[in-house]
DNA sequence: CCCAGACATATTTTCGAAAATCATACCGTT
DNA sequence: AACGGTATGATTTTCGAAAATATGTCTGGG
């Protein structure tokens, strides 16, 4: 593997803007870079080792995600995080994934089954091997994110796969945000045991159901255990 | 007004690449630049007058909008069209549209309901003055697109309005592809009026059911009289 | 004639300096 | 002391040259 070498910065993609994009949204989301802190280019340079240009284009693809706030001629900072966001991202999910839950389960074929259970297993795995402290684990984070996008993968709409995806990122940031003061992550490996078994029985009035008080119960817990954080100052 | 001499260049927004961005998505929607067209940056500079680095920015944030298509390494090039992404484009609006609007008359206002009004009525003046050919004029364009957007304004979700304002973009490029072809333009006006009265008497039901025949037979009158634009060569 | 490899050209991508803009502190006036 | 304006420093934004990468052409071997 001699791209290691050659390329030592570019883990993610070909060009270093799509790898500093990636670093970044990852940073955001996991609250490495604290909501509202200003993204000063120097201190970009420094910590990502590119420079203005490079790093101003993954801003602006951030900012069109929404996790970057750009304000014009004065810098940008990692978007605010705020009650009144919170809700909106949370309903906007339930109605897409909702949508998108019922036309996997309708057009899911073979393929969607296996991707449904295998990234499932995974998942489980992982919860066994430390099931004290999941929701920080990157690796747990990263079998979650890949669960859910199996479920709705079947949908057939690549343009609603992509806004699911960018609502799923800042819904995520409010459960990091929320893990450190969260007493003791709830019983998730049920819920998630019961979607996939819905989805597969094709049952999409449970599915959906499931699903949707899933994503609700996460948020009113970063509500709860977050709130002192969601409201100004 | 010493402004339009300092920055002749800067109609919209305070940066240049803001203001690129602005102009090359105009140029996107209204097919100035037709799908699936390479767009090379030194034409690119030409015509914008701007560099490489912030011609860059623009694109990347059309990228993300789904109007460009960024292809890593080779440069980028104005969104191709085609039957399946109309189809994901016109669903993807149908399901939002529909719940913003349900939300917009449960919580629209006084104000709500004068910016329905005076935007339906702007845009009727604009039909009235040229009854001929208003789809590809931009003073119709922006008054239609300020009544779809006063229509769902009020529904309290900034975050569901932006990717409202999105799929709408994408949709209208579809629609300006298709202008050039169709015989003739149906009656829109009785359409959209319909539509602001159900809104304004709150029968949602209606509304909503009234919005989704005018998305789909949009969408229907485009595959019709330009499909053959739709598929591969 | 077709294909693989190497060279040359075209194009994109990245960089750091330079210009433009904003924030702050200072100063003189009222 | 309060205010408005101005100079100064900090930060963002823009630019075009330079590096990196892809594309196209040509040549030689099969």
């Amino acid at each position: 593997m001699p791209d290691s070498a050659i390329r030592p910065r570019k883990e993610f993609g070909k060009t270093i803007a799509a790898d500093i994009t990636h670093r970044l949204r990852e940073e955001i989301v996991t609250c490495g870079l604290a909501p509202g802190e200003p993204l000063r280019f120097d201190v970009l340079r420094e910590r990502f080792g590119a420079s203005f240009t490079t790093l101003r284009e993954a801003l602006t693809a951030l900012a069109a995600e929404g996790l970057v706030d750009a304000q014009e001629q004065r810098g940008f900072r990692v978007a605010p995080v705020s009650r009144q966001d919170l809700v909106e991202v949370t309903d906007a999910r339930v109605l897409i994934e909702v949508e998108l839950m019922r036309r996997a389960i309708q057009k899911g074929d073979d393929d969607w089954e296996i991707a449904v259970i295998s990234t499932l297993h995974r998942l489980k795995r992982i919860e066994q091997r430390d099931p004290e402290h999941p929701l920080r684990d990157p690796e747990w984070k990263i079998a979650h994110r890949q669960f859910h996008q199996a479920l709705v993968s079947a949908c057939g709409s690549a343009t609603l796969l992509a806004i699911r995806a960018e609502l799923f990122d800042r819904a995520e940031r409010y459960r990091l945000l929320s893990a450190n003061f969260r007493p003791r992550p709830r019983d998730k490996a049920g819920e998630h045991q019961a979607i996939m078994q819905a989805a597969i029985s094709r049952n999409a009035d449970l599915a959906v159901q499931l699903i949707e008080t899933h994503i609700r119960t996460t948020a009113d817990n970063v509500a709860k255990y977050a709130g002192h954080l969601l409201d100004p100052e």
